[in-house]
DNA sequence: ATACAATCGGGGCGCTCGTTCCGCTTAGGA
DNA sequence: TCCTAAGCGGAACGAGCGCCCCGATTGTAT
């Protein structure tokens, strides 16, 4: 519907570029309750001009996350592709280190004041089939439990990313990502659970 | 120090028993977030009153806070005298689903903008401590893998609460909490995590 | 019943933050 | 170079919220 109706003059352009640039590195870092006028600060640009690009916050937000899915979806097909039994962990633990280093996606994952299928239907639809795929592949491959779906896999990665937040350094990797893959792999026996 | 120092007046006193309860549950539903005012209104009090027994929101927090930590240990406690193989997972899955009723002692316990040790120093020492006996009682028991301390634990808490609250219904426990249980349990063979 | 101090309530101050507005600046075609 | 409209910045507005203040109220000792 709305492409370049007009060209948008040459440093209006490049205006848009950086705030989108900052703004990304500031939601990363602080979430995305960090005021407007900081992004703006940060980007050398008044507050006004992050409002002619963007007519919210929020819709600024949401082309971040937008951009961020489709470059992990990408990833990760990539990773899927070269080693169909370890993708889904590759992925999993991937989106684990994101919450170490975007605060921004860990929320828009977590649904703390954001509903990303609401928000953004096509790119989570898009995401929820990727992971549909490399789950199908690595359970195929013998690598995951087949009694899992990716509902169970989305609740895994809000759990990963608030332990990694949690935890600063890599003692994380160290000793739960074990305790994840473990749990993750195919049982040996009949049971799935030892109890209850 | 300040013991009680006067008796207090009985309605003074009846108040503050009410904010301390309104608050209890007003924090477990909306969170540290919630206004001050939103709580009075609920107790039926000015906001006023809410500050005259607790100098700020952030005390007020925390009292609430350590009286649950006191709750939490005690019930663990009753839970793995009772069953010592058990205790851990006992406590970790009941830590989970406050995830899902508790949003206040989620955050406090996530440190999402507070610092559980600096602000209460004597509780979060004795909540520390009885994580550590329970741990070491499993361990003894053979129903946790030994390479796990207390940090582990607490991260596997964070991460649960986050997925619980995720997660509206009770899938979780019929889908992920097995994961976790696997996870946790002692590995069969020599080897810790399959690679890397 | 009376007096007085403890207590109460809620309006108000100060600050933060999202969003808007408008007078000034400047890109870029003629 | 000149003109015009696109674009700019940041002051300002309104809403939300923590916390304080003070005149009105009420428990309680006498």
């Amino acid at each position: 519907m709305s492409e370049k109706s007009r060209p948008l003059r040459a440093d209006a352009a490049r205006n848009r570029a950086r705030v989108l640039q900052v703004a990304y590195e500031t939601f990363a870092e602080e979430g995305a309750g960090v005021p407007i006028d900081e992004i703006a600060r940060r980007a050398g640009v008044g507050a006004g001009t992050v409002y002619r690009h963007f007519p919210t916050k929020e819709s600024l937000f949401q082309a971040i996350v937008a951009d961020r899915l489709r470059q992990i979806v990408e990833w990760t097909r990539a990773q899927a592709a070269a080693d169909p039994g370890e993708g889904l962990y590759a992925f999993l633990f991937q989106m684990a280190e994101q919450g170490a280093t975007d605060l921004g996606l860990t929320e828009a994952f977590a649904g703390s004041g954001f509903d990303l299928a609401a928000a953004l239907p096509d790119a989570e639809r898009e995401f929820t089939g990727m992971m549909a795929e490399i789950l199908a592949q690595a359970q195929r491959a013998g690598t995951v439990r087949p009694d899992l779906d990716t509902a169970d896999i989305k609740t895994l990665i809000v759990g990963l990313q608030a332990m990694r937040r949690f935890r600063g350094d890599s003692e994380l990797m160290r000793r739960v990502y074990p305790v994840i893959r473990a749990g993750l792999a195919v049982p040996d026996s009949a049971e799935t659970s030892p109890r209850t």
